[in-house]
DNA sequence: CTTATACGAAACGCAATCGTATCGAATGGG
DNA sequence: CCCATTCGATACGATTGCGTTTCGTATAAG
């Protein structure tokens, strides 16, 4: 093996022995994200794969989690950030921002919201972890982004705050997986979904704008 | 075995022997269904479970359908409809009947969108049938009214209908799997996502008509 | 009654996966 | 050098699922 070892706590509470390696740590939780994804949700989460996949011995997994389950919570809580800084200029570019962050192509890890949530009957841990890590701090964030439109008179002060985010964050989610493996999301798709939910579908036949 | 056989063909071109019972094939086929909703995803369907819910032997299934696949393929396709009548009022009635449909608490076999979209890369096949028969279909209707609505002056005329579909479909699809197991959608979930989308969530002031 | 097929139940061989155990080598502190 | 622990590799028994086969029974046509 490399000479990769990382040290972790040389201070006085160190046990003694050999110490373990963050780099198969680091390898196995990444694993077995790209697996979760890959493959077909929590069943195709194979220990075996995740040891392969991460150059790893099956040893070196079932020393640090007693199962599948605990491993696939633990990595899952790898994915809470990074939520992106909100400018703060206006609610339409932090909601923008947001809604990148919901699916950005970026980081394919999000898929897996499909896998968890779908085995949400059979894998409640799962899904409870998943939305407490990962859906719940978003939610907030956007959440606060909503009030404060509300507050200051850029948003309808009757707005439902919850319909909103299923709106902006549904659409994004649902026409990412709606398209064909080959092509991809456009790069302006979140701009267009806020735009367009804040504009709203209507002719601004009532109020205002009529159209340029 | 009870005497609910179905006589299917007494016709002339009928095959000689004991008829298949068609009592068995729509058992088998709701056992799949409902087991690629309450179990996780495709791996989850196991022919041994389908048989045992469906009361039958593995050879009846194995009779019909070459592998689990084709079989769960089958079962898909009995979800294509039924798609709503669609009153053609208005634009906004013919919207939330979509939203409706696409998402009614009576009907949780489309639940298996997340399992089978979230192993599309795993199951390609799946996917690209499910998408054909399940979402096309819905699509097509959904796209229609959308059209209608900016023909007639009822939508924006700059409307993206695939912007606004992915908003409605996706708000809709998406909240419901974002509750816990035990609370339920709000009964007029679909109405009020359609109302807000319609109307749009900013205030109407001024600064919507300054896009581009 | 004969023939042909379908039925459910059970057992088969095969492969995959689980979680555990064992091995020799590697890597740390004392 | 010595000891404790981790490393990756490999093998293990147990379980599960697949797809096939066999068996005795049931249900049709002629």
């Amino acid at each position: 093996m490399a000479i990769e070892q990382t040290l972790l706590g040389s201070g006085p509470g160190r046990p003694p022995g050999r110490p373990r390696s963050e780099r198969a740590e680091r390898a196995i939780i990444e694993a077995t994200l790209d697996l979760l994804i890959q493959e077909a949700g929590v069943a195709g989460v194979t220990i075996e794969a995740v040891a392969a996949r991460a150059a790893v011995g099956k040893t070196t997994i079932y020393r640090r989690w007693p199962n599948k389950e605990a491993l696939i919570i633990d990595a899952l809580a790898t994915l809470k950030g990074p939520i992106p800084d909100l400018a703060g200029e206006s609610v339409r570019d932090d909601l923008v921002a947001l809604a990148r962050a919901v699916r950005p192509s970026q980081d394919p890890r999000l898929d897996c919201v499909w896998n968890i949530f779908g085995g949400a009957t059979k894998h409640p841990h799962l899904a409870r972890q998943f939305k407490q890590t990962v859906v719940l701090p978003r939610q907030e964030v956007m959440r606060a982004v909503l009030r404060r439109g509300i507050a200051n008179g850029e948003l309808r002060p009757d707005l439902d705050p919850e319909v909103a985010m299923a709106i902006i964050a549904g659409a994004v989610t649902m026409r990412a997986r709606s398209l064909s493996p080959d092509e991809d999301l456009p790069e302006d798709f979140a701009d267009q979904v806020v735009d367009t939910a804040l504009r709203g579908l209507s002719s601004g036949s009532a109020p205002s704008c009529t159209g340029p």
